[in-house]
DNA sequence: GATGAAAATATGAAAATTCATACAAATCGA
DNA sequence: TCGATTTGTATGAATTTTCATATTTTCATC
């Protein structure tokens, strides 16, 4: 009556191991986002806006990975909460350009730098060469997916 | 007025693009679990059931990276649908052990082999040395965050 | 073997998320 | 330039998910 002659499929399946490693890496720093009053959907766009300055909803919503109707009531609650802004976009009077405030880019840019140190911390746990590597073959895996996300689109 | 000095955060952050190809990866053979009739939690479950032959809720919960409450209505819904069974477990009362019926084993089997192609296909699109490293790494990354979820706790 | 703590599951109510769709503005052809 | 499409955002309603907590059973200790 023995079982398992094949390998176990869970444990060994790439797209568990993306996503149980994305939940649990995430899931300290997500922590440590409640912590500061945030949720997570929350950070996501407050990181998308450190860089980009302005950005409109449909676009926030392809890179912070959710649907465009959430995005859109999760930006009119960071609104509420003083921090972001929407302004109608005058080009394109359909766009809601979406800024941070002055509180919205301190907290943005204080938990980036928590964020960064968060991230060295777990990419310490691994060999130098997967540290260096890791980054770039989930990239690659990105581009070949067609997923240009990151990418200016 | 130059923007960009630094380098761009979101698209660099191990935590992003963990977070993004998971969810890009996945959302491919999401769909084709989908057009099985099937929801994705429910195909975690059976996921992890082919495996383990039977499973209490907890323990499904974790592994499924879920909710134990949310983890107790799928498999009742499951149940419903005729693809688990539930029964009491004789030597601890609180326990729920969930097991396959025969239909929902022959599901549960019939997308492994998808999922195998599926997974054959995501790792040919990378360099044949990342390819053979990037589960190890995934697996360290995992163990060092002190998850164990995947070894037989 | 009684008692308090811990573990496994369930469940109501609140909150978040999705889905379908509406509406407005821009774009593309004929 | 008109009409048909497409794009960007919003919103009601349904569904899913969380959160707090109750219940039952086991475990540890005294």
């Amino acid at each position: 009556m023995q079982q398992d002659q094949r390998p176990p499929f869970v444990s060994e399946y790439l797209l568990y191991l993306l996503a149980a490693a994305s939940e649990q890496a995430s899931a300290q720093f997500h922590a440590h986002v409640r912590d500061q009053g945030l949720r997570v959907p929350e950070w996501r766009v407050l990181g998308c806006l450190v860089d980009n300055d302005e950005m409109m909803i449909t676009r926030l919503a392809k890179l912070s990975l959710m649907e465009q109707s959430r995005m859109t009531r999760i930006v009119a609650q960071m609104e509420t909460r003083g921090l972001v802004t929407r302004e109608a976009d005058e080009e394109d009077k359909r766009r809601v350009r979406v800024r941070l405030t002055r509180q919205g880019r301190a907290l943005a840019e204080s938990l980036v730098v928590d964020a960064r140190a968060h991230e060295a911390q777990l990419l310490s746990s691994l060999a130098d060469t997967d540290a260096e590597r890791i980054k770039v073959v989930l990239q690659t895996l990105l581009d070949t997916l067609g997923g240009q996300q990151v990418a200016d689109n």
